[in-house]
RNA sequence: CGCGGGGUAGAGCAGUUGGCAGCUCGUCAGGCCCAUAACCUGAAGGUCGUCGGUUCGAAUCCGACCCCCGCAACCA
């Protein structure tokens, strides 16, 4: 029995949950369960990131202690669980004195290898933005927002990662490894960026200015800059550094994140692990993102999108067959009120809600014994495949292909027609074929997977409910 | 000439090695009546971004150009 590992990004907690990661845990979940079906043992861990400036401000803002902020915003982040029905085993949360032990021992192992030091950081920083700034974004030197403000000019002591050391041992791992990271795309421009060489990066802020981060060790003065504390998660999530039986037994990991953190992720964390003598993770797929109606969601534009809004109307699995089929793996998709609709109807209450309604009546009506899967069928082989290759727009067209294809016979060979028996004879192998690519449906709609296993697992005493009522109903 | 991705039917996309342009949704017409006014069949709809080249043959290979979108360091 083979052991997998995953895990999500630990989303930023300075906001409500939103679509973007919703797709994000989603697939993640879909990718344990499929491996779950295949018999390996799976370790799926999620959290949240609570340090940082951005938290320390909000909370300041809305007048709150850090933690207390951080509770509260924790636990929308947890209700994921049940409003989008997910399967992980972990929940980690950055503030966890566990973890905040295992960041530290991980700052002295990378310090015990040389890859830590002290240097002053200069930086312009924008009081109109409230924002650092880079010399790319600025515009005469001036921020092109606040023209007529001078910037200060930051300038501390800071602890510094040596990240140009690793330049030649990442692209080695980019060059030898063609799915390190997936896209491909994504592979590639990691590759170049780093082609054009590494820069050392700050891995700490005053404590003074910044109280609300994991202190360095052995220096009061300094806390963790945020990215060094949460990308160390994925590993103390396992029980690192004492637990090493269950760290080895785990690691490495299969991660998946946004593409906004294909930094993060597939260069600073692997140069990370490597300064701290572990193993590189072992893939690392990229999302895209989810916009609005063709815009990028933001605060500004009000446009953001929550699951809630879509899993209480629409329901759980209608939220997660648009997330897993109808957004493109490789790049950006779309939602609108109007799409969601539109698939909602055609492939849910059309599609899979009325084939089931129309079988399952049939079953009912002849009385028909019960039907079990059979769990090694051809279409689960074909769909566990594409979905460990990432694609699950895929995997999920095959099933939805089979309902189809049932669709079609069904009209076909007029079962209602016939006599008991024949009938009999001619819906078992239709509705053998639906239980069993229901079967595979678990993996995307669990509750509707198991709504139509359980219907057919024993002789109907009723008609079937349905599934995906019309909207008109909702 | 900074690096990369993309431009295929009204919409969203697929087209692996060049061989009759496909899928889903939507639209229109017909059929069916088991079913959630659902289902099935058929039709309309495309200069495959533009121009040129290679080839018996190009959405696919080559060249030039136009347009869109990411990235161009600490934004958590």
């Amino acid at each position: 029995m083979a052991k997998f590992y995953i895990t999500t990004t630990l989303p930023y907690i300075n906001a409500e949950p939103h679509l973007g990661f919703a797709l994000e845990i989603v697939r993640a979940d879909a990718l344990a369960r499929a491996h779950r079906l295949a018999g390996d043992e799976v370790f799926f861990n999620t959290g949240v990131d609570e340090h940082g400036l951005k938290v320390w401000r909000k909370a300041r803002e809305l007048k709150m202690e850090p933690q207390d902020y951080c509770d509260q915003l924790a636990l929308s982040f947890s209700n994921l669980k049940d409003l989008l029905n997910l399967s992980w085993d972990n929940f980690i949360r950055t503030t966890d004195p566990h973890h905040e032990a295992a960041t530290q021992e991980f700052w002295r192992r990378c310090a015990a290898n040389g890859d830590i030091y002290k240097q002053h950081y200069q930086v312009k920083y924008c009081v109109g933005c409230e924002m650092e700034k880079t010399e790319s974004e600025l515009v005469n030197g001036f921020c092109p927002l606040h023209p007529g403000q001078e910037l200060e000019l930051i300038d501390e002591e800071n602890y510094f990662f040596r990240l140009s050391r690793y330049q030649n041992r990442l692209l080695e791992l980019y060059n030898t490894r063609a799915d390190f990271v997936l896209p491909a795309a994504r592979l590639q421009e990691i590759k170049s960026f780093t082609l054009r060489g590494l820069q050392d990066f700050s891995i700490s802020r005053l404590s003074s200015k910044l109280p609300w981060g994991v202190p360095v060790p052995g220096d009061s003065s300094q806390v963790m800059y945020v990215w060094f504390d949460a990308l160390v998660n994925y590993i103390s999530a396992l029980g690192w550094p004492e637990d090493s039986d269950n760290f080895s037994a785990w690691w490495p990991g299969v991660q998946i994140a946004g593409k906004d953190n294909l930094r993060p992720q597939a260069l600073m964390w692997q140069a990370m692990l490597m300064s701290a003598g572990l193993e590189p993770s072992r893939q690392i797929f990229i999302d895209g993102f989810i916009t609005a109606g063709g815009q990028k969601m933001s605060k500004s534009l009000g446009n953001i999108i929550g699951p809630q809004e879509l899993t209480k109307y629409f329901g759980i699995d209608a939220v997660r067959y648009y997330l897993l089929a109808q957004v493109n793996d490789n790049d950006d998709g779309d939602y609108s009120p109007e799409r969601f609709k539109e698939v909602y109807e055609a492939d849910l209450a059309n599609g899979l809600g009325n084939l089931f309604s129309r079988l399952g009546n049939l079953a009912w009506r002849h009385n028909l014994a019960p039907i079990y899967p059979h769990k090694d069928n051809e279409l689960y082989n074909k769909v566990i495949q594409l979905l460990y290759n990432w694609h699950f727009n895929q995997a999920i067209g095959e099933i939805w292909s089979k309902f189809r294809e049932l669709d079609k016979i069904l009209t076909q060979e007029e079962p209602w027609k016939m006599k008991a028996e024949e009938a009999q004879a001619c819906l078992k192998p239709l509705i053998q074929q639906l239980v069993d690519a229901s079967y595979c449906l678990t993996i995307f709609l669990p509750q509707s997977a198991a709504k139509i296993l359980d219907f057919f697992s024993h002789t109907a005493h009723d008609k079937p409910e349905p599934l995906f009522p019309r909207l008109n109903y909702l």
